[in-house]
DNA sequence: CATGAATGAGTCTTCATTCAT
DNA sequence: CATGAATGAAGACTCATTCAT
C-alpha cells in the first residue's frame, strides 16, 4: 500500500487518520465503522481503501504518527538541557502537555494495548520512550545526583506515574494542568533521588 | 436476570465468566465471539444466554467480580497491621502478586476502560482502591510519617506505578517476582516520604 | 465446517445446493450472490454459513456431489454387462440422459474448469470416469474386440465427443434424445473399433 | 466505442487485449479487476476506458479476435489441399497447435460458455468452425470417401474430441504434440469412415 | 491521451440474539 | 436447562466506472 500521492492525496491520508483518531478515541475502534470515518469526512468508502489497505493498518499508521509527534514534542521541551534531572522533569511535563492536548490518543494507547496485533507497535513505540528516559537517568546516576539503581525500572515507574496522573486529572476530571504536573514531577523526582 | 440458581447453575455461570475472562484477554473482547465461549465449554448457545441477559452484561459481571477478588487479597494480606507505611507496602505486593496470577484480567481492565459503557464500572472499581489507599496515606500523614500532600494525588500515582511495571515486566517479559516488587514499594515510599 | 445435522439439517443443506447449483447454472457463479440464494429459499443469511463456510465450499460441494450421482446413474446402467463394447454404450448413454436431465450442472462444470481451485476437483473427478472407461477399454482389447491403443487417450476422445454432442444438441437447441444418443455411440464405437 | 485509432493506439489496444486475457486465462473472468490489468502494464486506469467502454466489451473482443487467428490459422494449414479428408486431418493438426500455443484462450473460451452474455458470442464462432468442418465432410460424402451421415453432428463431435485432448494432454500434463495429434486424427477418422 | 483520485452500490461474511423442540 | 437452527442487521472490503486535472 505504498503510492505516489500528490500533495492533495497526503492531505486526504492526513485527514483520515485524524478523524478516525477522534472516532475511534471516543467510541472504541471495533464500534468505530469504516463507514463512520468517511461519512463524517464526506467522502466515498473507496477513498478510505485508496490510502490504507485496511482498518487495522490505520490504526497502526496512527499509532506510529502520533507516537512521533509525542517524541517530537518532549525533544524540544529538553532542548540541549544539560542537567538529566531537569531533563526527566522537562520531559514529564511535556508529555502531559502533549496528553492533554491529544487526548483521544491515550485511549487508543489504551485499546492498542489490548489486542496483540496492535500491542506489538506500542512496544516497541514505548521502548524508545523507555530508552531516552533511561539515558537522563544513567546519566544522574552518574553525576551521582541519584543512587544507583536499576535505570529502566524506575523508568517504567515514571511512566506509570504520568500515565496515571494524566487519565485521572486530565480525563476523567478537568483538572488544571500546573497542580497535577507539580505532583507528578515532585512523586518522581521523590521515587528517584530518595 | 436476576435468577435463582442452583449449586450447579452457580458452578456453570462461574465457568462462563472464567472461560470468557481468558478468551477476552487473549484476543480482545469484540474479536471474541460468544459462540467462542460456549464452544471451549462444549455447551449450545442457549446456556449462554440463561445466564446473561448480554454479552455486554458479562463483561461487566466479569469486571466486578475479579475487582472484588482483588480487594478481598489486598485486604487479607493487610490484616490489621498498625503501620500505615506497611499496609501501603502489603498493599502494593498483594496487588502484584494477584496480578501475576491473574493476568488475563489486567488486559480486560485495560480495554473496559476504553469504552464508555465499560469505563464506568472500572471508575467506580477504582474509587474504592484509591480510597484505600488514601486512608493509609492520610494515617500516615496524622502520624508525621510522610509529609503533608494531597492524598488522593499520590494515591494514584501508586496506582500507576504498580501498575506499570506490572504490565513491563510480568507480562510481557516474565521476571521474577520479588525484584520488581520492592523496586515498586521502594519507588512508592520515596515518591511518598520524599 | 463438519457439523451433526439432524435430518432437517440435512435436507436445508441439500435444499441449498440444489438451489445454488441451479441459480450458478443459470447465470454463472460470480453473478450469483449468497443473497440470491438464501432469498430464493425464503431463509436469512446466516442459514447459508451454517451450513457450509463459503460460498467457494458450496461449489466445492455441488460438484463432489453432483460427480457421485452421474456415477452412480452409470454403473446401475452398465450393470452386470458381460459385453465390454456394450458397457461402453450403455455408459455414453446412460451419461447423456443425466446430464440432460441436470443440464445445469452441464454449465457449472464447465465453469468450474476456468479457476483452479475447482478444477482440481473436477480433475479428480474427471480421473475416476476417466478410469471406468479405460478399464472397459482395457476389457475390450484383451478380449480382440479392439485395436490395441492407448486405452486413456481414447477414453477422453469419448468424453469429448458425449460432452460436446451433448452441449451442441440437448442445451442449445432441443433434439430428440435418441438420434444425437445414436451419433454419438457409433461415432465413438467406430473410433474405437476403427 | 468506434475510434479512429493512430498505430501507437492500436498497439496499446492490443497488449490490453493480450495481458487481459493472460489475466483472464490465469485467474477468471470475475477474480481478474481492471486494476490487476492496467497495473500490469504500469498505467492509469484512464487507459483502459479509452479503448474499450467495459470490461464486458473487452471479453467479446478478445473472443472475437482471438477466433479470426484461430481459423485463419486453420486456413493457412489447409491451404488449397483437394483431398477432403487430408483437409479434415489438416484442419484438426492446426488447431491442436495452435491451442497448444494460445492455451489462455482455451480456458477463456470455456468459462465464456458459461455466461449467456459471452456465449452468445462463442456460438457465432462456433458456427463458423463447424460451417468450415461441415464443408469437407459433405464433400468427403459426394466422393463416396464416407458414409452418408449428419455431418454436422459429426463436425460436432470431431470439435468434441479435439477439445477434450487438447485439454486433457496438453494443459493439464505437458505431452509432446505428436502422439496425442495422431491420436486424434486416427480417432476422428476412424469415427467418420467407420 | 493519461493519471491519481473518487464514487458507491454490491459482495461475502460475522455475530449477538432468539426460539422451537 | 440445553441444543441445533435461524435471523438479519451490520461490517469490512471490492471494483467497475467516472472525472478533474
Amino acid at each position: 500500500m505504498r503510492r505516489k500521492l500528490t500533495q492533495r492525496g497526503r492531505d486526504r491520508r492526513q485527514q483520515l487518520m485524524d478523524c478516525a483518531a477522534e472516532l475511534f478515541a471516543e467510541r472504541g475502534y471495533h464500534p468505530t465503522a469504516v463507514a463512520d470515518i468517511v461519512d463524517r469526512l464526506g467522502v466515498g468508502k473507496g477513498v478510505f481503501y485508496w490510502y490504507f489497505s485496511s482498518k487495522e493498518e490505520l490504526l497502526v499508521e496512527i499509532l506510529r504518527s502520533s507516537h512521533h509527534d509525542l517524541r517530537r514534542r518532549q525533544q524540544v521541551a529538553i532542548g540541549d538541557e544539560p542537567d538529566p534531572i531537569v531533563r526527566i522533569e522537562l520531559g514529564i511535563r511535556a508529555s502531559m502537555t502533549w496528553f492533554r492536548e491529544h487526548r483521544h490518543f491515550f485511549n487508543l494507547f489504551q485499546f492498542a494495548a489490548t489486542e496483540e496485533r496492535f500491542a506489538a507497535v506500542l512496544r516497541s513505540n514505548e521502548q524508545v520512550a523507555i530508552a531516552d528516559t533511561v539515558r537522563h537517568i544513567k546519566d544522574a546516576i552518574v553525576e551521582g545526583r541519584i543512587a544507583d539503581q536499576d535505570p529502566e525500572v524506575v523508568a517504567q515507574a515514571v511512566v506509570g506515574v504520568v500515565e496515571q496522573l494524566t487519565r485521572a486529572y486530565f480525563f476523567e476530571r478537568d483538572e488544571p494542568d500546573e497542580r497535577v504536573a507539580n505532583a507528578a514531577v515532585s512523586f518522581c523526582l521523590r521515587g528517584l533521588t530518595g
